[in-house]
DNA sequence: GTTATAAATAGAAATCATTTCTATTTATAT
DNA sequence: ATATAAATAGAAATGATTTCTATTTATAAC
């Protein structure tokens, strides 16, 4: 926790009972989640939280590479702690248990460079969407 | 285009005037479109077309595998053309003239055997967005 | 060519996640 | 303690996308 408020302060944001009760939650849940959800989670704990803030939050969390942004295919968004910023990594996402993990892997300059080759392009960014089944869903599944 | 009429049919689709028309603005442009600028450009060829039909126009001819759904960062949807849906590919999207262009590369199964061995996980799907700026864009930007 | 049929379409309306706006409150530096 | 900019709530607006339904149309069978 220490460590998120340190980047939130590098970052000049205030730290606010809200801004540290969403981080809690990302702290506590390997889940990815949806503004609404947090909202009532927040409820839950007795901590009335308004939808545009949650929003705000959580855009200031992403831009500080605290939380990673899932553009879900149902079009919604939702977050979940990164727990590794400065590399180069992605994320794997459990399309069952909406678990999120660090995959500490990238490949990408290998397409990179074929594209900056074959296409004579300038490659600025990439994203990639990673879904599956985490090891726990997978075994449920096949029983 | 009698290529695509035929996947059309495989898919048991009505050969229609407006699926025509749409298929026939994909074919003409590299940039990638949305919904609201297609109905534009159809009324400029004098064809009025609702909007829901675009919408489900669009939704069919990425389900046959003709279009590409872009999921750009506005989180607005737009669609190129893909020329070549047999083979595991990608797109290289220039974000200054919005062209599509085709990427035969893939070299996913280098992560995607990662995570399965790291995390114990079976990945399912994988999408890759790639953005940059495209040969004539690049040497434009340079000037 | 007719006809029967399911599929396709238009247009109005609804949906609903996200954003904007503004008055009020609060964290923090002095 | 105080001043100040930043943060927040809540109401309202936004706008892309979807839903609904009556009407039209492509197509296959005759
Ligand atoms: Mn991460
Ligand atoms: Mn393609
Ligand atoms: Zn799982
Ligand atoms: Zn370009």
């Amino acid at each position: 926790m220490e460590k998120y408020l340190a980047v939130l302060k590098e970052h000049h944001f205030k730290i606010t009972p809200r801004r540290k009760a969403v981080l809690e939650l990302f702290l506590r849940e390997k889940r990815y989640l949806g503004p609404y959800e947090i909202k009532q989670m927040l409820e839950k704990a007795s901590l009335e939280v308004g939808l545009p803030s949650i929003y705000r939050i959580l855009e200031e969390l992403e831009g500080s590479g605290i939380l990673v942004k899932i553009e879900h295919s149902s079009r919604r968004l939702y977050y979940s702690l990164c727990r590794n910023p400065q590399v180069s990594h992605h994320h794997f996402i459990c399309s069952k248990c909406n678990k999120v993990e660090e995959v500490e892997f990238c490949n990408f300059s290998e397409i990179s460079s074929f594209i900056e080759k074959k296409l004579n392009a300038r490659v600025q960014h990439h994203s990639l969407h990673i879904e599956g089944l985490c090891s726990e869903c997978r075994v449920e599944n096949s029983s």
